[in-house]
DNA sequence: CGAGAATAGTTTGATATCAATCAATTATGG
DNA sequence: CCATAATTGATTGATATCAAACTATTCTCG
């Protein structure tokens, strides 16, 4: 930082390191659509876990507990392979249900490697809290996207995010 | 489970946890934002995850870093609002890339309490790196998508996720 | 049948995420 | 000017996330 000191010499034979064109900022900025999934994802993951904070549960938890609530009885690579998450993340989800007691784990009598989730009567009955929270905050979110960009786009919405997945 | 038993008397005045309509699971499983939001944003997330590997770099800190490449000089807090994210969360990130030296931390001069990221040259330079990578693979991203849902419903999609955010 | 490949899940280690709480600094009202 | 409130970040603790490496089990085919 001293101008009396050399000319710096690159490291390799790049360039100095120049800020990106303001272009091309933007282009990412309002373009990238890995960012703007991550972006609303994060502030519905807040908005629904703020929600469901009383009853202790994150929304990933209500969503893990709604899919084992029907009559589908998965392994966890395919309750994994529904979430789009990692089987790693899934285990350890699991695992905070279970010490929880809303999930327990049930080994398959066919297959020694296969493990299902099952919902705990205690996982059911905070289910039947969470739903009409869900129901009736999902509602708003609705409204809030109708007012926003109309009602055709809002029913896009879900649309586009299940060809994002 | 033995119907010799007496019948079940409820601990409060609830039934006994029945399992969710069929129809709820459905409903949620198929029109939750919260849940499609997830999932897209998981799969987008690994798949620029695993682009950027090379580098070292995850999606989450090159979409930092490109925020930072501009003329834009965030305090910490504005960057946490740009990102959707939490400003503790902004806080580890920052100091992750700290310490991979892509980014330093400024003090400001006109109150002690703010303080400004800033790309350092090894920062600028993973940007270069970075950025024709981006390009390329969201070229893919963005031709699979007008695959899916035709090219229309494909540049729109952008802006449906920032009005989700 | 038996060896090697494939499959299912777990463990470990690193980063990400956020709520709750704390510390430092600045702004405001008396 | 001082006491209190508001603002800005940092720390802590819990869960989420995924890659890499591992164990156990099942499958395949010679």
């Amino acid at each position: 930082m001293d101008d009396t000191s050399p000319p710096a010499i690159p490291t390799h034979g790049d360039a100095p390191a120049a800020p990106l064109p303001v272009a091309t900022v933007l282009e990412i900025r309002d373009r990238c659509l890995c960012l703007a999934a991550q972006r609303a994802a994060r502030r519905l993951a807040r908005r629904f876990d703020r929600l469901f904070a009383p009853l202790g549960l994150t929304n990933g938890q209500f969503s893990l507990l709604v899919a084992l609530s029907g009559g589908w009885k998965p392994r966890l690579g395919e309750l994994a392979d529904f979430l789009a998450m990692d089987p790693t993340t899934v285990t350890a989800s699991v695992k905070t249900l279970r010490r929880g007691g809303f999930v327990e784990l049930m080994s398959d009598t066919e297959d020694a490697r296969v493990r299902r989730p099952k919902l705990t009567d205690a996982g059911r009955a905070i289910l039947q809290e969470a739903v009409p929270m869900w129901r009736a905050e999902h509602a708003r979110v609705d409204a809030e996207l109708d007012a926003e960009l109309g009602a055709e786009a809002a029913r896009d919405a879900a649309r586009l995010l299940r060809a994002l997945a």
